[in-house]
DNA sequence: TAGATTGTTAATCGATTAACAATC
DNA sequence: TAGATTGTTAATCGATTAACAATC
């Protein structure tokens, strides 16, 4: 238990929580069963099951798993049960989006700062946050500590940008530059470029 | 050789092309190895020979890849080797962010038609598209026989948009709606949630 | 030729699933 | 109690890697 977990358990488990949290919310149902969940998922329920129990025991037979109750203990294990502060790289249309987007709320992280290096954007609010001179990126993180960033820069800004965060000690970063980031091990990147996505999915058409 | 693939070695060759593209153009390289391609994207050189293997033989013994040709190539395996229009729903900054974006051009996909069913942002112009009607939808869909889509609306209006353009013949969802959709078998769907990637991180936080 | 690198095989490694005793 | 569902084991399935003959 909660030794070494296989990465694809962990990529799996902020879904479990998505899910789950819609259950509650949306359906006020109370408790659910590991059948329920997988159907909702497109995932069988024993692997819900194995994917658990890398972590504990969280259900009882019989009646499945009482929602509010795995939702605390998922969110304990994805250290979530605090709010990370984000910073974001990028005040294009994406940054634009990115610091509009209301989902971030209740669900772990914040951004609390944006950077861009373009004169005409330094100074702008976006929702309520003032974008700032790039050249303040690295006393920002290292004055708050900040572990997690987003990057929404052009592909050729984004392996220095890269750099420059990792170097004043961020460790997580989600990136939407269509490019293959270097960091040093020990730093995670997660990458979302739309054409790999559609591309992926071009295979199997027609 | 192209028979069963695996859905994972599909997956992977997007990068694959994505990184031989900036080889080629950025750097001016004529030919690679699988070792440096490998290198350059954190996979074993083994993995990339197997992966390109399903598909038939594009190396040579002692000299590696023409990278021209191999691009070539894996556009042609992944249904590249033409432009396919892309029917973007939802027009708040998003979608915007996705009209905007100048990352799909001569990698497939083109983002013909935005809409969206705010009175306020119908007619506006996006990047030279003009937000229709969301009414107008299936119209669209049908009469040019889309069959990609890019979701950029809320989770709420998600499903029922995805069942509307899952009738029209959409076989190809690419959705940013925090929302796992339910589809036929048939339609592929790809997801972009910013939390859930940031939640996978996370984990391996402090 | 000598060195480099492919495509492929077999071995290894890891993930998923089916089945079921335990038990609510 | 009877029915439902868990957590876990063992079997199955699938993916990755190491190694190497073939050959450019």
């Amino acid at each position: 238990m909660a030794d070494n977990i296989p990465d694809i358990v962990i990529g799996r488990l902020p879904v479990y929580l998505r899910e789950l949290t819609r259950l509650s919310e949306e359906e006020g149902k109370i408790t659910t069963s590991s059948h329920e969940l997988g159907q909702r998922l497109g995932i069988s329920s024993a692997q819900i099951r194995k994917d658990l129990s890398h972590f504990g025991e969280f259900g009882k037979q019989g009646t499945g798993y009482h929602i509010k109750y795995l939702i605390d203990q998922l969110q304990e294990i994805l250290h979530l049960a605090r709010e990370w502060k984000v910073v974001l790289v990028g005040a294009g249309y994406l940054g634009h989006a990115l610091a509009h987007y209301r989902g971030f709320q209740d669900r772990g992280f914040r951004i609390a700062w944006v950077f861009d290096n373009d004169p005409a954007k330094i100074g702008e609010t976006l929702n309520s946050l003032i974008v700032q001179s790039i050249t303040e990126l690295e006393e920002t993180v290292e004055k708050h500590e900040v572990k997690v960033a987003i990057i929404a820069v052009s592909a050729e800004a984004a392996q220095e940008i890269t750099d420059r965060l990792v170097a004043a000690g961020i460790s997580a970063i989600l990136s939407y530059a269509p490019i293959h980031l270097k960091v040093p091990s020990g730093v995670h990147v997660s990458y979302s470029d739309p054409v790999v996505q559609l591309q992926r999915m071009a295979y199997y058409l027609v």
